[in-house]
DNA sequence: CGGTCTCTTGACGGAGTTCAAAGCTAGTGG
DNA sequence: CCACTAGCTTTGAACTCCGTCAAGAGACCG
């Protein structure tokens, strides 16, 4: 079950083998159904989770009362509500199982014993969080260049599989508009 | 001038005095007038840098020929594009001065020749992606839950210096809207 | 002071939302 | 394995936020 998180490190350091064992028990594997709430709103984001198999969200309601997603974590991504995570306050934020998913939890406290322990792994953290804020970035620049619709298409072209994944109205919920109009669109590219 | 970074870096990792010195050395230091531009998108983004004085903005020209601003860096934020830099990729952003500015230069070469003899300094950068990710994921919801008004008033609230500090057409490409749509909201909100 | 850069104002149009209702799909239990 | 139900998607009409264009008023710099 670790193994999909030691061969991802390996993918960005070096790592000795004798080490893998050491550094999986700091992690507790954890199984959620689809639909599945693994923290909600106004609590604290006690876990920082690795996705080993099927996909997370993290998501908020806002003022109206419509869910609206923030990121998405399929296989290989980790996934936080990093401001609760790191100060340990509470969230504004869900983190919910899109799928049937198996994870791997670590506990802030831990995570500081791991890398205390294993100092090699805050190069493969910085790592992670300087893709992420590159990708941040990017996303950044798609909302303000293009319309909705080319957004979608865009994505759409992007990760079709993943489009396939997952219903429309969370693909919606993460473009940034309303699944009416995401119907919209699709029935205008149907030829 | 590289003091600044010293004491940035001594406030998230605990560094031994003499390596203060060596750790300077990996840096350049330039100075920008205000407009000028570190960096032109089909170049690739060769520095990674620490504004010690000044305020730095990173955008890029949309369809239509008018600026979009990503993100703002101030004094002691550090700014690239990150998917140019850590590839070596040619960029599709420009990077430019705000203000008259001072600023450290780390080409990417460099950084890993400092994070190779400073291995303590992985864990320092890794602390600032990860704040810029969690940034980014709060700054998602704002744009989700918010009218385009909400975020400047918002964001004026939470920063009313810095809106005093840049010319209005300037937030109104960060915030992504209109400088005349900037103008109505403000008459608007002027009793 | 002259010219360029920045901010304001107003009319109009279009992308995207909201609300409501009906059609479809998939999972669940009998 | 079928039937039922809850959840998801589609459609359409009215409405709203915000962009576009154009023209003028300040403001800052040499």
């Amino acid at each position: 079950m670790t193994e999909a998180l030691i061969n991802h490190i390996s993918r960005y350091i070096s790592l000795p083998e004798h080490d893998a064992g050491a550094i999986s028990g700091y992690f507790t594997p954890l199984s959620f159904r689809k639909k599945e709430n693994l923290m909600a709103a106004g609590q604290v984001c006690r876990n920082h989770y690795f996705v080993v198999k099927g996909c997370l969200r993290l998501f908020f309601i806002d003022e109206k009362g419509s869910e609206q997603t923030i990121q998405f974590a399929l296989e290989n991504w980790w996934l936080a509500d990093y401001t609760s995570f790191s100060n340990q306050k509470t969230s504004a934020f869900y983190i919910q199982a899109v799928e049937n998913s198996a994870v791997l939890a670590i506990d802030v406290h831990k995570q500081e014993q791991l890398l205390a322990q294993f100092p090699a792994l805050e190069r493969y953290f910085r790592i992670i969080h300087q893709r992420a804020h590159a990708a941040a970035q990017y996303r950044q620049q798609y909302t303000h260049d293009m319309t909705r619709e080319e957004m979608y298409l865009h994505f759409a072209q992007s990760y079709p599989d993943f489009v396939q994944r997952v219903p429309q109205y969370l693909l919606a919920s993460f473009l940034g508009f309303t699944p009416e109009y995401l119907s919209e669109i699709r029935s205008r590219n149907r030829t």
